[in-house]
DNA sequence: TGATAAGTGGAGAATCAACCTCCGCTCCGA
DNA sequence: TCGGAGCGGAGGTTGATTCTCCACTTATCA
């Protein structure tokens, strides 16, 4: 009510606050990466160990603790592609990059969903992905000028792939959080204009068994 | 439209009751397809153009309704991986296969759902499953035996290969809905030992515009 | 060491959406 | 014609979430 958490606050909070909005910070991060940004905000003051009302004191709402959460996150993204571009190999650097964002993707569910769907801080999520676009545009060109990607291969394929990938990191994440390393094998091989052999899986399959687990894990979307 | 009678009942529905009966089935059919098993029965019922009370009187709950409709479809999955087996050449049985199971499941969120995810109609949706394992191992099996296939992919992959793909397709069906073809495209390359050239992707790349339209038409989970 | 204002917890009000029931009325069909 | 099957849809119920309020606690400073 009284503040909005602006930059300039002319007086500092409490120590005790302070430590509380660290608290909640530190908490709605674990919470927001493990279960999305579905989670309530009564689920973070409990993971914090606060009351309800000392979250909404210092967060008008949802949304301005998960974008004060995920800015860097987004950032962390950007850097995973421009340190891609950095790399001479230009396979390499794509691949890496694939590699790394999938991973950032998978492990975080709550960034998953902010870059995947509209709804929240849809600003900063659309200056994030206006500062990728060019370099992923110049991943892809540049791997494809040296004939190491199929010539076809679009840049807006590549936000898809890592949307493919980390949907099936979040629908394994009870049973096998690193699956999604398989497909994203095989899409890369794909991506070759042609090759001898196979990029061998750095994970092993699920065992039979294991698709169970992973079915009843992932119940619908809301309880029945 | 295939008709679904339940069991003979000692008295048959009036004319209007069965009518009805029918318009309820159809509705479901279009409001399960393109919006998914979280449409409400009055969303199915306003679309049926009869009122609730209707619904569930023929209907005791949404899991019935679900079941009777995706009773087929099921099985319509398993004559795909059927008929893939059946075809004398094991790769294109393969492809084929994935192809036509994709498109099934691309095409019709509330299967998709109800395959993926726990919740409805677990009995039938685990036996149509339990049909089609062996089907899947032997059509991954003969692949690889034909040397068509790398040996290292498992069986339990293939699902998790038609989840994402119908992941891409839901994410896209604002917009795009064949988008998915292409990563089928890639993903077939990658399951190749090794190869000479690239299979053409069979429709064109998203433009840069769309990628914000699909964002767009994909609001989170629930509203803020 | 108070005094005092900042900060806190958490019950519960407000809201929302979906599920399902109920009952007065309609209209089928013998 | 008339009994009863069938109908619509308003509204009760449930459950989850968001957010408010205020009596109580505690940090800070004179």
């Amino acid at each position: 009510m009284t503040d909005l958490t602006g930059p300039a606050d002319p007086r500092p909070l409490r120590a005790d606050a302070e430590r509380n909005r660290q608290r909640i910070l530190r908490a709605a991060a674990e919470v927001f990466t493990t279960r999305g940004l579905q989670a309530s905000l009564d689920d973070v003051a409990r993971q914090a160990g606060v009351g309800v009302g000392t979250v909404y004191r210092r967060f008008p709402d949802k949304e301005a603790l998960a974008e004060a959460l995920f800015e860097d996150r987004i950032g962390a993204l950007v850097a995973v592609a421009e340190r891609g571009l950095a790399n001479p190999d230009s396979w390499d650097g794509l691949v890496t990059f694939l590699r790394e964002a999938g991973t950032l993707l998978a492990t975080d569910r709550g960034l998953r969903e902010i870059l995947m769907f509209a709804g929240y801080g849809k600003d900063r999520v659309e200056r994030g992905k206006a500062r990728m676009q060019p370099v992923i545009t110049a991943l892809v060109g540049r791997a494809q000028q040296d004939g190491k990607v199929r010539a076809d291969l679009a840049p807006t394929d590549i936000p898809f792939i890592e949307f493919m990938l980390s949907a099936a990191a979040e629908y394994a994440s009870d049973v096998r959080p690193d699956i999604w390393l398989r497909y994203l094998t095989l899409v890369i091989d794909g991506m070759r204009p042609a090759r001898d052999g196979v990029t061998p899986f750095p994970v092993p399959a699920l065992a039979p068994e294991g698709m169970l687990k992973v079915m009843r894990g992932m119940p619908a979307r809301r309880s029945p």
